[in-house]
Formats: structure tokens, sequence, C-alpha cells
DNA sequence: GGATTGTTTCAGTAACTACTGAAACAGGAG
DNA sequence: CTCCTGTTTCAGTAGTTACTGAAACAATCC
């Protein structure tokens, strides 16, 4: 006990100082994968999951199901599932080494990639059924569905006013998501710029 | 029972017409609200929060505690402690009526201030502090605090340019969020034809 | 003052989600 | 075939969030 905090005080040896890193590298790597893992979980990605990606983001190395159980302590059940899942969304992929038995997990590491995947996925699952809805509900509210005095009642004329300018809004919305997934990569930057000109 | 029937089957006077379209909109309403509230909940605000703000939307005249308990079948508490939690967020307001002893929700009417001031919220819940502590990892691996060469380190360089990857991409995306909250009203539509026009 | 009408709070509970650990499964290697 | 190494599934449970109903509170009227 004593020798090795002595060891550590006196020793300045490159070895020392680069074990010393080591830990720095590793504790602020915990600080990141822990932040994105909260950010996941306000985002409908459940904080497990975020953090494995997280993981496998910031060490830009392929880990195995056992390495990551360790890292996070958590179980191999979890861990298992929790991989299952970021692949089934695409933002890591399975990776076979050569000779070896176990599977490895790496991360995409294009920034502009993984978002744009994920902005994919929730427009598809999130926004395109309300604009879905939306329309219908215009339809159940049309001449054609409640006959011609009805239809013009003001009530009913406000009401679909109202869904009309909702669903204005959620098209530009969708179109600017558009704009997201399909220039991905490089090209978002230049969205950007032309944005911040334009303003 | 039979004279019932016999009434919605027969009889077809403007009365009855009116009776049914107001069936239609209501069950209309009822779909919308549906679809809003499940939307909500893959959003961060619950789903009885996110069905309030709908059904006060869609109605478009202010509504009373009662009113809301009684069209979406909650209780009185959970009514009160959302239709709070919907002002806090400043997206419905009170409204006292002169005379009358009871308080009053409507919902803001302009679908893009509603959406920015959601936006706004989130983005400093949730991206300011990623940003934040992406910003701080990089401090912590500096040449300051890990010395000139363990920052010199191949590993230590990867994982910073990745941070920085990360960084330029919050940045970026702040940006927009920041367009979007700023030109909220009339202002956003401008934007989408702006990026339209760029591709 | 008490009665009336409406609002807020909150303890208890229902409903749901995420996680564990163990068992079942898969596919080489000997 | 059995043994070994690794993966997947899943029943049970811990932990979390949302909701109710009742009680406390507030404001106005008589």
């Amino acid at each position: 006990m004593d020798t090795m905090e002595l060891a550590v005080e006196t020793v300045v040896e490159p070895k020392a100082v680069l074990n010393a890193a080591d830990e720095k590298l590793r504790v602020t790597q915990d600080l990141f994968i822990r932040r994105w893992g909260e950010m996941g979980a306000t985002w409908g990605i459940n904080r497990t999951m975020a953090e494995i990606h997280a993981l496998l983001y910031i060490m830009g190395q392929p880990c195995c199901t056992d390495d990551v159980m360790e890292r996070l302590n958590i179980s191999r059940g979890n861990a298992s599932m929790s991989l299952r899942g970021l692949c089934d969304w695409g933002i890591i992929r399975r990776l076979h080494k050569r000779g070896e038995r176990r599977e490895y997990f790496e991360s995409l590491t294009d920034v502009w990639e993984i978002f744009s995947i994920i902005a994919a996925e929730r427009k598809r699952r999130e926004m395109d059924p309300v604009l879905e809805t939306i329309r219908q509900c215009q339809v159940m509210l049309s001449e054609a569905s409640l006959g011609k005095a009805a239809a013009k009642r003001e009530e009913v004329q406000l009401t679909r006013q109202r869904l009309a300018s909702m669903e204005e809004f959620m098209e530009v919305t969708n179109k600017i998501f558009q704009q997201f997934i399909g220039n991905a990569k490089s090209g978002l930057t230049r969205v950007v710029k032309v944005l911040l000109k334009a303003f």
C-alpha cells in the first residue's frame, strides 16, 4: 500500500505519466458516454442503448459483447438485446474477425450518417403517421362525407382550417428532415451555410 | 330502443343531418387527439398532456377543467396537473372570463409558435448540456491537462478527433434549431423556401 | 361567520419499461 | 458423438412513471 503510494508520487518516468493519461482518457470517455445516454433517454432510444453506441463511437475500435458488459456494468442479456437493437437501427455493425469465434461490433464513424439514419427512422415512425391522420381527418370533414350544408357550418370550416395549418407545418418539417436525410455526409454543412447566409 | 333506431333511419330533416355531422366532427377530433397523444409520447411530452393540448388546439375555444376531464376521461388531479404543465411550457394559456368563477384554458393558435416554443425548450434541456460536456471532454484531453507527450499519443488524438466531429455536428444542428426558434411565425416558411431552392 | 364552487396537492397504486440471470440454443473442435 | 465457447431468449423482478380519488386549500357569495 505504502509502496504503491510512493510509486505514484515519486516515480515520474514516462510510463507512470502514460498510465495517468490512460486513466484520464477512460474518465473522459465515461463522461461522454454517460451524457450521451442521458440524451438518448429523452430521445426515445433507451439509456443503455445510447450508452453502448456512445462507447463504440468513442472507442473507435470493434468491441465484443464482454467488453461492453464489463465497461458499462450490464448483464449479458441486456448487452445482447441492446446490441441487436442498435444493429437493427443500422447505426452499429456486426463484425467477424477472421479465425475468431466471437463477434465484434463497431459504430458507424460518420456522425452525419448516424444522425441521418436516426432522423429517417423517426420521421417514418412518428411524423408520417400523424400526417396521414390529419389527411384522414380532412376527408372525414369534407363535403363528400358531411354533405354540403353541414360542411359549410362555421365550426366545421374552422376545424378544417386548424387541421390545414397543422398539415402545412408537418409538411414543411418533413421537408427539412428530408434535406437532412438526403444530404447526410458532407452535404448537410452546405444546407446550413445556405440557411445562415439567407438571414 | 326501437323508436330511436326508427328515428335515426327515417327522419332526414335538417336537424338530424346536423346531429350526424356533430357526431362526425367529434369522431374526427377524437382521432386527431389520439394520434397527437401518441406522437407526444415518443417526444418526451406525456400522452395525456399531448392529448389535452390537441383537444384545446382542435376545439379552438377555451375549455375548463371539467370539459377536459369529461372529454378525455381523466381524473381531476391528472387534468389539473397536466394543464399546469402545459401552461409552464407556455403552449396553452389560462383565461379568466369576466364574472365567471371557473378558469378556462386555450391553446396558442399559431402552430409555428407552438413548435418554436417546444424546440427552444428541448434545445436548452437536451442539446446544450451535451455540447457542454463534449467541450469539457476536449479540455480533459488537452495538452494542458495531459502533458505534451501523452496528448500526442495516437489514441488520444483520435479520440479528440471523434469528439470534434460530434461537436461540429451538434453546433450545426443547434444553428438549425436557432433558425427554427428565431424565425417562428411567418419567417420559417421562408427558411424552407430558401432551403428547397438551394437544392 | 358558514356554504358553495372550484383548484391544487399528494399518498397510494396501477401500468409500464428496462434489466437480470439462467436456461436453451448454435456451431465448431476433438 | 460430446465438449467447449459464445449467443439468444425469456420468465421474473426491480425501478419508474403516470394516474386516481380524496383531502386540503382558496376564493367568493350570502
